[in-house]
DNA sequence: GTTAATTCTAAGTGAATTACTCGGGTATAG
DNA sequence: CTATACCCGAGTAATTCACTTAGAATTAAC
């Protein structure tokens, strides 16, 4: 029940990102930026561009772009993204007897699920953005 | 950010403890219904005797109870309690560079605690037990 | 068409965490 | 005193995490 680093990093850089509108920003300057290795933030990209969050341009001049703006861009869609990394899609959870069990779970899930869904990257933004008037708009 | 295995189970015995009214209920009964062993359970108990979740009565006839009404106890308490085991003091988030990077994860970190706090346990079991109706009331 | 800048991909590694088990000890009802 | 229960600390195999290493593929610029 933790955000792992990966989703740290994916959603700061795709932050990042959207402050370069439409140039493509490179992965050294971002890693620079985040201050961790290049080929780490490969991985977390390759992901991110999986989920069509992000899309790249190659050879010079290239790097990454938003694939869409971000007020369409939940948290909850960043964290799948790059959480999905190490499933393997035979346990989602470790397998409890099926009984209504079941149910409870994905109650909760939904539940957790449905509200970072809720959450846009926009909204995260303004409220880094303001610390001390969080709610107002 | 998924649940583990030692919350899934927290959260179904400690449901299950609160049909028990205020009888003990003993971990052997709990861990059979929910087919785990005796030993890990205790474990589980053990943290969430601590957060004053649960109460004890050692010797014949003892067992466990819950120590407040459902209402009382959140999700993220029950949660907390039990992934509080590996917590090195020293640790809680990589060291990010110190900038304002701390806020925006204090914020996003906020935002999802906070939630998981509004969510009781007694919520969590009504939606439970009527799956396709889970937003009327 | 070579070079240099960039993304892409797969595989490896050490440390930490997870999901347990094992072997006891301690309180208490009968 | 003995059986029933909670209590506690250590150990362990498998998995996951946070990266690194090594190199292949694409493409703009010369």
């Amino acid at each position: 029940m933790k955000l792992s680093s990966r989703a740290h990093y994916a959603i700061k850089t795709v932050l990042e990102l959207s402050t370069h509108a439409d140039e493509p920003v490179t992965l050294a300057h971002l890693a620079q930026a985040q201050n961790i290795s290049i080929s780490y933030l490969e991985q977390i990209f390759a992901l991110l561009r999986k989920c069509d969050i992000v899309k790249s341009a190659r050879g010079p001049g290239g790097g990454y772009m938003l694939n869409k703006p971000l007020t369409d861009i939940s948290i909850a869609a960043i964290v799948k993204a790059v959480d999905k990394a190490t499933v393997k899609e035979t346990s989602m959870e470790p397998e409890f007897n099926k009984s209504d069990s079941h149910t409870l779970w994905l109650s909760l899930l939904e539940l957790i699920g449905g509200y970072l869904d809720s959450i846009s990257l926009a909204e995260l933004h303004s409220i880094y953005k303001t610390p001390e008037a969080t709610n107002k708009d």
